[in-house]
DNA sequence: ATGAAGCGAGGT
DNA sequence: CCTCGCTTCATC
């Protein structure tokens, strides 16, 4: 009897026993198509004695129907597999998900039929042809896709395919990508920079698993020097995967990848196409040669896939949280991708300007090699920064900059330089209230108060996506023109800058205004041809961008992150600032940072003003070290939700009631999370603390799964959490 | 997950 | 005696 256990991409089945039809091949992470009661379903093959089931006996064993078309998941990824779901407390199922683009790339090969404008233009046009035609100028996707892209019914385009304004285009799934030329343009690097890519390189070349921190302040040139590794790799037939913390980078960061290799690299993030995905998919399975991916850019869900031949990573601006997802599997991409490279038995290279304590601490400790660029690249001095204290220099009434943020903006303006002020916070004001009666608007799902963007007119809950137009009059008392916006958001600022200086040419940035990758493309063109003197963003801004003109940076609010009480608000406030303050003076003019506080003597903020970056990982260490927060003690949280108040409640109590009593360990709550009500889900949260010795993980799938919950209570893991929402 | 089976309440 | 809506159970 030929007996073979799959992973069934289902929590509740997790694993189940196949027989084996005698003439299929299979191995260990051979995908195949297995019975299921009366459907089909995909699994992997998995090693038994891996992946524990129940008893099953053979006679009960129903065959397999076959193999999918696509390479087996390697070892490798098996073994990450397994120790991400071990890690994070997660069904291996969720994980083992990830690693499969979708289920039609699994079948591989084919054509897919795609539509584009024909260009034909009728004398007489219905509104939604006529809308249809100016949203998908130069796009070409399925009729799904683009309906979704035009915002119109999947008809709308049918009948404008009849009427010949849409025409077909058969494309090759399987079409190979052009290959990179890793001799395209060799970059001429500092001598500082040669040297740590000549690290990189014997690294590469020397094929062991070998954890780097590159560790370059801002405008050192890190992205050139990983370069050099990526081209090692590829010299040897070696496939690289670079991920990225957001999708807004990328359109800068595939500039730059293209001038260096002479093509575009292979991308991967959520809103792919479908067939983008399948192709890419495909490309990356099936390894470098014969047109199959050989350098992959992506988020963090690029981490899992099948590569077949993997010879380095790159985590870019590794620091940036959101490396950490937040809901269903709640991995760190930035921690996995080393493990992933030690399964491998590669390079790995986490770059950043502010590197997270956990990183600095483990580079200190000689677990990561650090490997330093101390200085900007081409003698670009670092910015000069200083503190306005907002108490002392106050702003002019119902306005937000102080004189000084504004005399420099003017001189700024007036030499013909740019100006950035950033502020982290979307739209014109995060809350509106009746002056009336003092109703304040607040999300219906969740525990927010509702922002108000001016520019669509909409007042809308940044956490569920709820909206609606701003009214006219309260709704609680009635009174007609009685609302006031409190609090500044960048619109408000952008105001402000407006009102100040009408002469100046004024865009806000956000992930409102800078939503496709043409707008991106937009609006660095612009900022590079200087057809803009103020930029007004959130932390989009913060990251990536290179703009030789801009000199000054204004900070508009240090505070706002140091609210909330979260474990690493010191530390995000810190790589915040300290990466928009490297926005400035990258060109020949220096740069100056102000940056308004409320809390001037806040350690974080006098060792941005003194640029002593030393000073604050030594504080910031100590109140770690002190609170027994990672990296010297470990955190997790356990998060129970229902749409059910009393539900999650209940949950809550019914765990916390069974916790453990262990030396080790110390379990805070349940109480009502920070964020009691998000996405119409009540939620409860209990707060774990352990020494590093404690098994976390064993602890708490010991102490979780004795539960059976109500059907709508969801229990989720948060192991090491970054948001404390 | 997801469909089938089991079961009590209420309707014809 | 049937149907509806709900819970429980099995799927290898």
């Amino acid at each position: 009897m030929n007996r073979v256990r799959l992973l069934v991409f289902n929590a509740a089945l997790g694993a189940l026993d196949y027989r084996v039809p005698n003439e299929m091949a299979i191995e260990p992470g051979s995908i195949v198509v297995a019975p299921l009661g009366p459907r089909q379903i995909v699994g992997i093959v998995w090693e038994p004695e891996r992946l524990p089931a129940g008893e099953v006996p053979d006679s009960k064993l129903r065959p397999l129907i076959e193999v999918l078309p696509a390479p087996p998941l390697p070892a490798p990824l098996r073994r990450l597999i397994e120790w991400a779901a071990d890690y994070y407390v997660a069904p291996i199922s969720a994980v083992a998900r990830m690693a499969l683009g979708s289920n039609a790339a699994l079948r591989g090969g084919g054509t897919a039929t795609e539509y584009r404008l024909t260009g034909e233009e009728p004398s007489r046009l219905t509104p939604r042809r006529a809308a249809a035609i100016a949203a998908l100028r130069g796009e070409q996707a399925t009729i799904r896709e683009l309906a979704a892209i035009a915002s119109v019914s999947e008809g709308v385009l049918r009948g404008m395919v009849g009427a010949g304004l849409l025409e077909p285009v058969t494309v090759d799934i399987d079409r190979p990508y052009p290959r990179a030329r890793t001799d395209f343009a060799v970059p001429a690097l500092s001598d500082a920079q040669q040297a740590a890519a000549d690290t990189f390189v014997e690294a590469v070349e020397k094929h062991g698993f070998t954890p780097f921190l590159l560790d370059g302040v801002t405008g050192s040139g890190k992205t050139e020097c990983y370069f050099e590794a990526v081209a090692a790799a590829l010299d040897q037939g070696r496939q690289v995967l670079v991920l990225l913390p957001e999708i807004a980078l990328t359109e800068n960061f595939l500039r730059r990848f293209e001038q260096r290799f002479g093509v575009p690299p292979v991308l991967w993030h959520s809103s792919l196409k479908s067939s983008e995905r399948r192709r890419a998919w495909r490309a990356i399975v099936s390894g470098p040669e014969n047109g199959g991916a050989q350098v992959v850019v992506g988020a963090r869900s690029a981490l899992f896939l099948p590569y077949r031949q993997l010879g380095l990573i790159v985590v870019d601006e590794a620091h940036e949280t959101s490396f950490k997802q937040d809901d269903g599997v709640r991995y760190n991409a930035r921690d996995v991708a080393v493990i992933r490279a030690r399964f491998e038995g590669i390079p790995v290279i986490l770059a950043s300007a502010t590197p997270a304590l956990e990183a600095m601490y483990l580079a200190d400790t000689g677990i990561y090699r650090r490997i330093a660029l101390p200085d900007r690249f081409g003698g670009a001095r670092l910015p000069d920064i200083s503190v306005i204290d907002l108490r002392a220099e106050q702003p002019e009434r119902g306005r937000w900059l102080a004189p000084r943020i504004v005399a420099g903006m003017r001189e700024r303006l007036a030499k013909g330089e740019q100006s950035l002020l950033f502020l982290n916070r979307r739209g014109y004001a995060p809350l509106t209230l009746c002056r009336h009666c003092g109703y304040r608007f607040q999300c219906p799902n969740c525990t927010a108060w509702l922002v108000e963007h001016r520019l669509s007119r909409r007042l809308a809950c940044h956490h569920c996506g709820h909206e609606v137009p701003v009214p006219d009059a309260c709704p609680e008392c009635g009174a007609p023109d009685c609302l006031v916006a409190c609090g500044p958001g960048v619109e408000r600022i952008a105001d402000e800058v407006a009102d100040l200086m009408p002469e100046a040419r004024v865009a806000v940035v956000t992930s409102d205004t800078l939503n496709t990758p043409d707008r991106v493309a937009d609006f660095v063109a612009a900022a590079e041809e200087k057809l803009i003197d103020v930029i007004v963003g959130t932390q989009l801004v913060t990251k990536g961008y290179h703009f030789p003109e801009l000199t000054l940076v204004g900070v508009v609010d240090a505070d706002l992150g140091l609210e909330g009480g979260d474990l690493r608000a010191a530390e995000r406030t810190y790589q915040q600032i300290a990466q928009v303050a490297g926005r400035a003076g990258r060109g020949e003019k220096p740069g100056e940072v102000l940056i308004q506080t409320r809390h001037p003597e806040a350690a974080v903020i006098t060792a941005l003003a003194a640029g002593d970056r030393d000073a604050f990982y030594a504080a910031e260490t100590e109140a770690r070290r002190d609170a027994g927060a990672p990296p010297f003690g470990r955190w997790a949280a356990i998060i129970v939700s229902s749409e059910n108040e009393a539900e999650a409640r209940d949950a809550a109590r019914a765990i916390g009631g069974t916790r453990p009593h262990l030396p080790d360990v110390a379990i805070l709550g349940p109480a009502p999370a920070p964020m009691a009500l998000l996405r119409g889900r009540y939620r409860y949260r209990l707060l774990i603390n352990a020494r590093r010795s404690a098994e976390v993980q064993r602890i708490i799938s010991e102490w979780l799964g004795r539960f059976a919950f109500p059907q709508g209570v969801r229990v989720s893991v948060d192991i090491d959490p970054y948001s404390f929402v």
